[in-house]
DNA sequence: GTTTTCTGTGTAAGCGCTTACATTTAGTGA
DNA sequence: TCACTAAATGTAAGCGCTTACACAGAAAAC
C-alpha cells in the first residue's frame, strides 16, 4: 500500500526515459535497444509495475478477451467444453471471461452487457432462445457472437453444436425398439431452455413414430442436480401407471434417478431402465453405468473457439457447424 | 457494424444534453431531473449504448471486481464454493471473475497479473503456497488478497478455511481403528499442491501414532481425474503387498478407484475399503456410496466474499478464520 | 562530402469516461 | 422588488495508456 500503484510515468522516470519508450518495451520489445530495455524493465521490476488494462484497451481500442456466458459452473459438460475453449483461445493470445447466468434470462442478459462494456471482441452464447432485443444490442455494438450446445440452420447467429432433438430421438428409438411403451421423461425445466425443450421434442417424435400416444408419455421437469433428478424419479415411480423406462435429459439428472432405483430397492435396469445425455465422467461411474449420447465437447469447445476468432478478425460470417453425437451403450437400459 | 459502438457523447448529443448529464442520468439519476433522464433513456436505448468499462474505471479509479483464480474449473468443489462466493459479492454490488491455473504456478501468477491489470480490487486464492514475490507485487499493487481451503496461522494473507492435514488425520483414525494396517495412498500431485501434500501428512501422523511404519504407506500421485484415479487403483493393487484401505486425496479419485474396483471383480469394502475427501455429489451416487470428509463449501464461499469485501473496503487485515469439517461415513469403508 | 535511409527515442494528442467547479435557472424570504 | 440559496446542467481537466508524427544521430549510398 506504499502510495499509489505504480504507473507508466513512474516507470519512465526511474528508467530515464520517456512512457512512449515503456510503452515500445512492453509491446513490442524489439523496436527498443537492448541497453534501454533493460533498464526499464529493471524499473518496471522495482516498482512491481503492472499495466492498466482499462487504459491500455481505451488507448488502442482492443482487449484481446472473448466473453462467455454459460447457464452454470456446476455442470460438468459446460466445463469441458469451456476449458478446451479456453485453451485454444490462449494459444491464440486471447482471454477468456466466463460468468454464470443460473439459467436466468434475466441474468444472461446483464451478463451479456458486462462483458460487451468489458470490451468483450467476441461473446460465447449457450442456445439460441433468447430476447431479439440482445442481438439487436449485439449488433449496435458490433460484437459478434457464437451459439454452442445447440444447432438451428434458421438463426440469427451461427452455431457450434448438434442436433438435440435427433440426437435424443436416436435414444427414443433405441427405448422403443428394446420394447418399452410407458415411457417417463425427466427433463429440466424447458421454458427458456432450447436444449431441455428439442430433447423432449426428440422423445415425443420418435414416440409418435411408432404408434406411442403422446399423452402416455409422463414428463416431470425438475432443476439441475443429483438430488433433484432423483426426487423427480421418486415422483415418476408413485404414479398409477409405472414407466418401464426413464429418459433423463441429462447424465446428472439419470444418476440421480439411478441412485434413488437403488435406495427405493428397484433393480436397474431389471425392473427400470434409465438412459442419460451428455455422457459426462459420472456416467460411467454410476452403477450400473448408463447408456447415454456422447456430446464431443472438447471438439465443439475447439471449433467454437477457431470460428469466433474467424468472426472477430475478419469479420465474416461463417457457416454454422453440426456436429456428430453417439449413443453409448452400457449397462442402464434392457 | 454500423459504423462504430456508441459513446456517452453520442448519447448526449441526441438527447441534446451534456456529456456530464448523461453520466449522471447512469450513476446517479436522481441528481437529474424527470424530464432529461427520459430523454437521455430514450437515447440510450435507440444508440443501444453500453457504457465502456475501461474508460469508467481509469475516470473512477475503482471497479467493483473481485478476481479468484481457481486450479480447475472441473472440480465441482471449487464450483460450488465459488458460485457462494459469486452470489455473496453480487449481492453486495461487486462483480467477479473467474480464471483457472490448471494447478499449474506459471499460469497462476500470470493470471494474478491479469486481474491485477484488469482492475480487481481484491484476489480470491486457493491454498498458500506461493512464490514470496506474487505477495511482494500484490502488496506494492495494494490489492488485497486472501486465502481459501486451506488455513495456515501463520501466512502471509489471511485464510477462510480448514486444517487439511487434521482432517485427513482423522479419517486416517478411523481407518486404523477399523483395523486396517496395509493402507494405499492416492494423492493429487503434492509439489505445488499445499493442500494435497497436508492430507498426506494428516494420513502419515496418524499411522505413526499408531506404531504403523511410514515406509509400509504406498503412495501414488495422479493428477486430478475419475480415470487417473482408475489407473492409481490399479497400479497400488497390482503391488507385491496389496493395501486393504485405500485412501484418497480426494473424491473424484476415490469414485475412480471404487470403479476399478468394480471393473476389476473387487468388493468394496469387502475385499478392500476406499476413502474420499470433499464430500462432493458423486460421493454419495458412487457406489458402494463413499465415507468421506464434508468440506462447507458454501459457507466458505460465502465467508470469504464477506471477509475479502472487509479488506477492500476497510482497509484492514482480518483474522483468518478455521471451518470446521465432519467425517460422513457411508458404506465403502469396513 | 552530401544526400538518403534507417533506427531509436521523444512529443503530444487522444481513447471514453467521471467529477470538481462554474454557470444558469428557479425558488425563497425580506 | 432584490439579493440569496438550491437545484439542474454545462465545462473541462484528467484517469493511464498507445501511437502517429517529429526529430536526431548513425549508417549506407551516391
Amino acid at each position: 500500500m506504499s502510495g499509489s500503484t505504480p504507473t507508466l510515468e513512474d516507470v519512465a522516470r526511474l528508467a530515464g526515459v520517456s512512457t512512449a519508450t515503456v510503452s515500445r518495451c512492453l509491446n513490442s520489445p524489439d523496436r527498443v535497444i537492448e541497453d534501454t530495455r533493460r533498464r526499464v524493465m529493471e524499473a518496471v521490476n522495482t516498482l512491481g509495475y503492472s499495466p492498466n488494462f482499462g487504459a491500455r484497451a481505451l488507448a488502442s481500442r482492443r482487449t484481446n478477451t472473448i466473453g462467455a456466458i454459460i447457464p452454470t459452473m456446476e455442470n460438468a459438460i459446460f466445463a469441458r467444453g469451456i476449458q478446451a475453449f479456453q485453451e485454444e483461445l490462449r494459444t491464440r493470445g486471447y482471454t477468456l471471461l466466463v460468468a454464470s447466468s443460473s439459467y436466468r434470462p434475466e441474468i444472461e442478459e446483464e451478463q451479456i452487457r458486462t462483458l460487451v462494456a468489458r470490451g468483450a471482441d467476441g461473446l460465447l452464447l449457450i442456445g439460441h432462445q433468447r430476447a431479439e432485443s440482445i442481438y439487436d444490442f449485439l449488433e449496435k455494438q458490433g460484437v459478434p457472437a457464437l451459439v454452442a450446445w445447440a444447432y438451428r440452420h434458421d438463426a440469427r447467429v451461427p452455431a457450434v453444436g448438434f442436433d438435440n432433438e435427433a440426437a435424443m430421438r436416436m435414444i427414443a428409438e433405441l427405448v422403443i425398439k428394446k420394447g418399452h411403451r410407458r415411457i417417463g421423461i425427466i427433463s429440466a425445466p424447458m421454458q427458456h431452455n432450447d436444449r431441455a425443450s428439442a430433447r423432449v421434442e426428440g422423445i415425443k417424435a420418435a414416440a409418435k413414430a411408432h404408434g406411442i400416444p403422446a399423452d402416455s408419455l409422463q414428463i416431470v421437469e425438475c432443476p439441475y442436480g443429483i438430488e433433484t433428478g432423483a426426487e423427480a424419479f421418486s415422483e415418476l415411480m408413485g404414479r398409477p401407471v409405472r414407466p418401464t423406462a426413464v429418459m433423463c435429459g441429462n447424465d446428472v439428472l439419470a444418476v440421480g434417478a439411478v441412485m434413488r432405483a437403488r435406495e427405493m430397492g428397484l433393480s436397474v435396469p431389471g425392473d427400470v431402465s434409465v438412459t442419460g445425455f451428455d455422457d459426462i465422467d459420472i456416467a460411467r461411474v454410476a452403477y450400473p453405468a448408463l447408456t447415454t449420447m456422447h456430446v464431443p465437447h472438447q471438439e465443439m469447445g475447439r471449433k467454437a473457439a477457431k470460428l469466433l476468432l474467424a468472426m472477430v478478425l475478419e469479420h465474416e460470417r461463417p457457416t454454422s457447424v453440426l456436429l456428430e453425437t453417439q449413443i453409448r451403450t452400457r449397462d442402464s437400459l434392457a
